[in-house]
RNA sequence: CGGGGCGUAGCUUAGCUUGGUAGAGCGCUUGGUUCGGGACCAAGAGGUCGGAGGUUCAAAUCCUCUCGCCCCGACCA
């Protein structure tokens, strides 16, 4: 992508609005936009975030045997009353009428909707288990949205719920969703804990939480650091097959509710919760799987005709072996364009400038400062190298 | 919802106490000089001061109401 084509609205104040550091970086580099309190356009470096985030979380996943699928936002309220959630909920369910005044809510959570998908296509313990999940945009009406993406009430969230003929079959499934869980903090680079939670609203018997250690985290961890609750994973039982009639027969011929597990986790919390642990005074450190484009090639001088056939040079070669790299071609003075990229937090930079008169050049990584000359021909190779 | 704070140009803000009809920096446009860590000079564009009502000869400034946003608390990915 050719910077000069791209919509990154970088801001060199901090805004007002945002307090903390992720916030601040998310607004100032151009990542999100607010529309409303707790409401957020993801703008393209926003989003390719984001998707970077999703992506890791639905191949760890489809690798723990869990199936994509994707439910409405917009749900009818019967099946709320159901589980009698719907007065349960309280005030943080939207709720809307539709032209003949049915009522529905904007999904803040998918238990109901899951279970009665499972309890209409699932009646024999030989369809069991099965562990279904989808990312999608979840509505809560918070009482306080804060800090940006963190506590949102328009926000993306990982849902995926699994339905047993057992509660060991459960205890198999919630290891093996919380072994996920551990590939997609660890794969995303990011340090967390895991500590035992309460159920809240969602109920059940058993749930843990991922939280991400940071200071601006709202939960107190055990040893009196803060974290920021990115996954919670739930030991349902049989709450909602119980209410709901979800049921199977077992290999005696006797009807039984299925138990249920179910395991969130906050997308663009995730994203944002990995600022606060990756930044510096310059901006944004993202973590190579995080990252909105892998490396920045920045032709120092945008007026000599040989820097800049050297950064399309490899700008083209990269891309070629699947770099996903950023081409900063703006008729900028070098400051401004190193300034930009280390703000919006590109692991690393190509800096093609005078080195190239001896036909190098440099490529530094945005976590360490750390610079290295190299020859054109093998800057290629050792960016990959770098990257991992 | 309780407590605290803030709404003035795209962003950061001065002015408000002590009413006299809006100013700066950054960004933006044009021209020129620059060119290895947010350049410089010159000329510009951009504001019904969140909204409504009131007081007054006169309101960004005083009063009332209202809307929005931020922070602390009770709840959640």
């Amino acid at each position: 992508m050719k910077m000069s084509q791209l919509l990154v609205p970088t801001l060199r104040e901090d805004p007002a609005e945002a307090e903390i550091v992720s916030h601040r970086l998310l607004l100032r580099a151009g990542f999100i936009r607010k529309v409303a309190a707790g409401i957020y356009t993801y703008l393209p470096l926003g989003l390719k975030v984001l998707h970077k985030v999703e992506n890791v979380i639905r191949e760890e996943m489809n690798r723990a045997g869990a199936q994509e699928i994707f439910m409405p936002v917009l749900l009818p309220a019967e099946l709320w009353k159901e589980t009698n959630r719907w007065d349960q909920y309280g005030k943080e369910l939207f709720r809307i009428a539709d032209r003949h005044e049915r009522q529905f809510c904007l999904g803040p959570t998918h238990e109901e909707v899951i279970t009665d998908i499972v309890r209409s296509s699932i009646h024999s313990y030989r369809n069991l288990p099965v562990t279904l999940y989808q990312i999608q945009t979840k509505f809560r009406d918070e009482i306080r949205p804060r800090f940006g993406l963190m506590r949102g009430r328009e926000f993306m969230m990982k849902d995926a719920y699994s339905f047993h003929a057992s509660a060991e079959d459960l205890d198999r499934e919630y290891k093996n969703m919380h072994a996920a869980y551990c590939r997609i903090f660890d794969r995303l680079g990011l340090k967390y804990q895991v500590i035992k939670a309460d159920s809240g609203l969602i109920g059940g018997e058993f749930s843990e939480e991922f939280n991400v250690i940071a200071d601006a985290g709202e939960n107190e961890l055990p040893d009196g650091k803060r974290g920021i609750e990115v996954g919670h994973i739930f030991k349902l039982g049989t709450k909602y097959s119980e209410s709901m009639k979800c049921v199977y027969l077992d290999e005696n011929n006797v009807e039984k509710p299925m138990t249920m597990g179910c395991y969130g986790i906050g997308v663009g919390r995730t994203a944002q919760a990995a600022i606060e642990q990756n930044h510096d005074a310059n901006g944004i450190i993202w973590p190579v799987p995080l990252a909105p484009f892998q490396a920045a090639i920045i032709p120092v001088n945008t007026t000599l005709p040989e820097q800049m056939a050297t950064s399309d040079q490899l700008y083209k070669a990269g891309q070629a072996i699947g770099l996903d790299m950023l081409l900063d071609d703006r008729e900028q003075r070098v400051g401004v364009k190193l300034k930009d990229i280390d703000l919006i937090g590109i692991p690393v930079k190509v800096i093609i400038g005078k080195a190239l008169a001896e036909g190098n050049v440099e490529l530094k990584l945005r976590r360490t400062g750390e610079t290295k000359l190299v020859p054109v021909a093998a800057a290629i190779k050792e960016l990959q190298g770098l990257l991992g």
